[in-house]
DNA sequence: CATGAATGAGCGTTCATTCAT
DNA sequence: GATGAATGAACGCTCATTCAT
């Protein structure tokens, strides 16, 4: 019996990866069996460990598709002309349209990954990818001169990706927050990181000194 | 044996608080057994459940604890002339100094606060006392004209909260990164956040038109 | 401290038995705690096993008293003139109206006697008493010339009792179950019994060949 | 391992059936213990849930095989020309020679579906069974004329019922005790109530009028 | 390759009973 | 005598993972 085709197995694990993100959003990452997952895939335990060996690679499989994806769309929207309405449509897709199930599960992913090395790889690997994307972006509007050169990148990419992480967090342990209310404050925050108003980096601006 | 002094029951529980700490911080949350605190803390499971309920009622416990702990440095930093650095103390104290598993045990209550209704309610509980005293802090601030009236203050507290716990999660994935780092561009956001630069209000100024 | 006033003793273990017999009829033997029983009583652990050593003499006390006011009863019963008048208002008593919850304690004692022989020679005890009782009741009956001679007095009594006590069974295990209905079978039973029809003699009469 | 042929299936239920059975009789239901079960049927525990979801699911198992079993014999017992000999027999077999563990846990299981409705559910069930059969036994006697037209079936059925679960009832309080020496007298009371002796039927006769 | 029955260590919790105060 | 905190063995059940078929 010849090794299924690459193709079938990609479409088998996809379809897996499927119904792990169901259970795991509905029931949370612990509560989740993989028997649940198993049911809800319509596949057999030893099916589902023939495509992963054990349910941290599940996890570890669901990063890397919402990396994929997520990256994509952090493309799609660093091509506008205007860097602070392209990252204010990032905050409002990131932090404000993921539904709550997937806002819960990331924060579990980042539990999980405080006490799993393998799992933290992944996140980690995850995390570089699309923070790189940011910064690639934000180094090219530098170097177009659209934002001041004095700008420290890797450090505002991580308080931006600081922000929005935080914000999930918020979202796990209120569900009436509503995180549309801060985007403005947000915008604010980071338009100041971005382009630091000469009277505040007196005060504040060690940064840039 | 007759009622415990109310004292030593106090003494009884934090003795017991604190061997769960411990427990939860070096194994996390769900891997800790009630026998690991058991042992830990050298007493029997019966005497554990005379004080806890249950293994929820252990982190609530903790929650507390720290929420009045932190509560109280937080008055003391509130006292100092300047706004700003004793903001800059508290993001210190709570992003940099606290230990990393900590901070781990933090994501995980934060992890399973989003499918925990009890541990919910603790947390935001927490949450709300900590944010109330920011809260009281900035409109005094306000009032003595120390700050900009316009500052829409709930909100700030959120965002600045939002990005301490972000880099929570930060510190939960990379076990090297450096917190200290990124405090400049914190105090940076914050800056803005709480006196708006003129020449950003044209762009982002959603906050206080 | 002297010993307690036998008097007082004495109500006190009335007092137990009774938070006992409400805890066992509402929760059943084996969910009913001891604990249960001390805050029903309004009494410490401690306190409870001054009087009673285990919960199994919980029981055995709860018998007891049971036996003794059933014996009273059937005393001022069998004092009646017509002796199957007697008989039926015994097993309305006994069968029919005896509350539900204790009918399932009944029960439950009876189970619990197959396994523990404390419990089974205190049953046994009550059983003799009221059996006993019965047997003279029945023998005076007999040498004043009211029943057959040739009736088998104990074996009589013993399936009269197996009758009263299948309907116990009955009663816990159908709620809905009325007792009243069979009454009137009951009293042809015991009637046949104890004054066996001659015409039933041939086929069935082996107990007074 | 594909699906277990359904034979085989069935026989690791009775199996383990067979295991419990032997568990429930020499320790009792509450204190045999679900290892106790396995260690007996030479399974793992996980092994024992795939078959059976809970320990009340087991005593419904016996429950109804007990019903099959019992049931098969009824049917072969009521084949016998005599309606009294067939009863006699009936009682012989299940009140006398039952050995006294089934005994006890029989009594156990009636104690249990006082507090337990799914057990009480069960044991319903394979109780009206039994009932059922002997009422269209008793009803096929009725019509083919060799009873009274004037006896209540159901109520006959239920009366000789409850002596038999009564009798299980004196045997559990008192090993001791030999059944067969009631067998004439219980014969004396079912062959009254299948056809009441006319000069009773005028002190005790409610149940024909 | 898929199946699904089996594994088995381990979990959070209970509760009859004890005994220092 | 009374108190009630403490004991600790035990319980029913779970579930990630394996492997014979």
């Amino acid at each position: 019996m010849p090794k299924l085709a690459p193709k079938t197995q990609a479409v088998r694990r996809e379809h897996i990866l499927d119904a792990a993100e169901r259970c795991f959003i509905s029931k949370g990452f612990h509560p989740a069996t993989m028997d649940d997952i198993c049911r809800e895939a319509g596949i057999s335990p030893g099916a589902l460990y023939t495509h992963f060996a054990s349910k941290e690679e599940l996890i570890a499989g669901l990063c890397e598709r919402e990396t994929d994806r997520f990256s994509k769309e952090l493309a799609k929207i660093a091509e506008a002309a205007d860097l602070l309405a392209a990252l204010r449509s990032m905050a409002e897709k990131y932090c404000c349209q993921e539904p709550i199930g997937k806002v819960r599960l990331h924060v579990e992913i980042g539990a999980e990954a405080g006490r799993n090395a393998v799992i933290a790889n992944t996140v980690r690997g995850a995390d570089k990818a699309i923070s790189g994307s940011l910064v690639h972006l934000l180094e090219r509007e530098r170097d177009e001169g659209r934002i001041q050169p004095t700008v420290p990148i890797e450090i505002a990419v991580r308080a931006m990706s600081a922000l929005g992480d935080g914000l999930f967090l918020h979202r796990t342990l209120d569900p009436h927050f509503d995180p549309t209310s801060i985007i403005p404050a947000m915008m604010t925050m980071i338009g100041a990181l971005l382009a630091p108003a000469p009277d505040l980096r007196e005060k504040t601006g060690e940064h840039n000194s």
